[in-house]
DNA sequence: ACCTGAACACCGTTCAAGT
DNA sequence: ACCTGAACACCGTTCAAGT
């Protein structure tokens, strides 16, 4: 005799995600997604293969939240424009999404990790941006430069890392706007 | 009847380093540490106070040996070259222990965080160099800058993000100059 | 077809009992 | 003074039994 379904794999997700923002990815226990949606832990794994699963399915949610927030924001006129616009736009979701940004460009389990695909085109604006401000010999450099420099900058925010006193918001305008500098020049002289 | 001590603090952190850098904090048990250094888990509460605080004890011990290495690499005379220095005996010390670094820089709970007034220590010299580059007014932003683009930087390349392709090392080198050089432009004009 | 309780192998941690 | 086994409250996960 079939029994209705009591959950669905999108109310599972939504409420790990839930779990995941409020207490980090430690507070994900099988058991309290249960809970949220009304049914005994086991029957979770009727839809998911298990926590690890779960946890990678949130990091996409997150991905593709990432991806629509990035898209939004780009003009293609204006690549400078663009840049620090994209820098902003990461930085509002990281602020908004601490746990589920980590989970995105830092998990700490390689089972977390987002399809490398969904990333990439998460991330595909802000590279071409890139490009169109270093010039093609140097596109890479200057992408990883830039990305190194907002991950970085992102992570150390949300870490509480600035512990000097000081304007962060100041630290984070004098960044882009140097690195747009910086990746602008002409190539240096040799040394 | 005294017992005579069958370990030691020092042992049980070199074990639960041990343990950490070949699979990670969530490899760290009490269990496994205990048979690593020969007695049960229970005699481990006798040295230190639990899993979180001997965590917490692992990374103190490698923010000693990042302090040592980036002392070790400081003259305070040229400090362009200086910066190039640090950047890279950082980068030296996240490759050879990459767990710790993650550790010492983005621990992935509150509790393990090292004492800031040590890391504070292991990070003046750099913060002393950015400063001798980009002048007084700058020089907490260009520091920022600096940290949060190696911050990124090691952490994106420990986490296999860089999946483009081309050269790692090179993109390292085109960052370390293009910085340097950004910080220690004249201030921009008005926009 | 879906859900459940019971069970298993693990955790971290506490504590009375042993030497 | 230190170490231990037993116990407790948790995990994730499996599975036979229920509807």
């Amino acid at each position: 005799m079939p029994t209705p379904p009591r959950t669905s794999l999108d109310e599972i997700v939504r409420a790990a995600r839930s779990l995941v923002e409020a207490d980090g990815p430690e507070a994900l226990t099988m058991s309290r997604v249960a809970d949220a949606v009304g049914v005994r832990a086991p029957s979770l794994y009727k839809r998911v293969q298990g926590r690890d699963e779960l946890l990678r399915l949130v990091t996409e949610d997150a991905v593709r939240e990432l991806t629509h927030v990035l898209d939004s924001v780009t003009s293609g006129t204006d690549p400078a424009r663009d840049l620090e616009r994209m820098a902003d736009a990461v930085r509002g979701f990281a602020r908004r999404s601490p746990r589920a940004y980590v989970l995105v460009f830092a998990p700490a389990s390689d089972a977390w990790r987002p399809d490398a695909a969904s990333l990439g085109r998460a991330t595909g604006s802000l590279l071409r941006t890139t490009e169109a401000l270093a010039g093609p010999d140097a596109a890479l450099e200057a992408a990883r430069t830039v990305v190194a420099w907002l991950h970085g900058f992102l992570t150390m925010e949300l870490a509480g890392a600035f512990r000097l006193g000081g304007d962060v918001d100041r630290a984070f305008r004098y960044g882009i706007e140097r690195l747009t500098a910086a990746i602008m020049r002409e190539a240096p002289q040799q040394d």
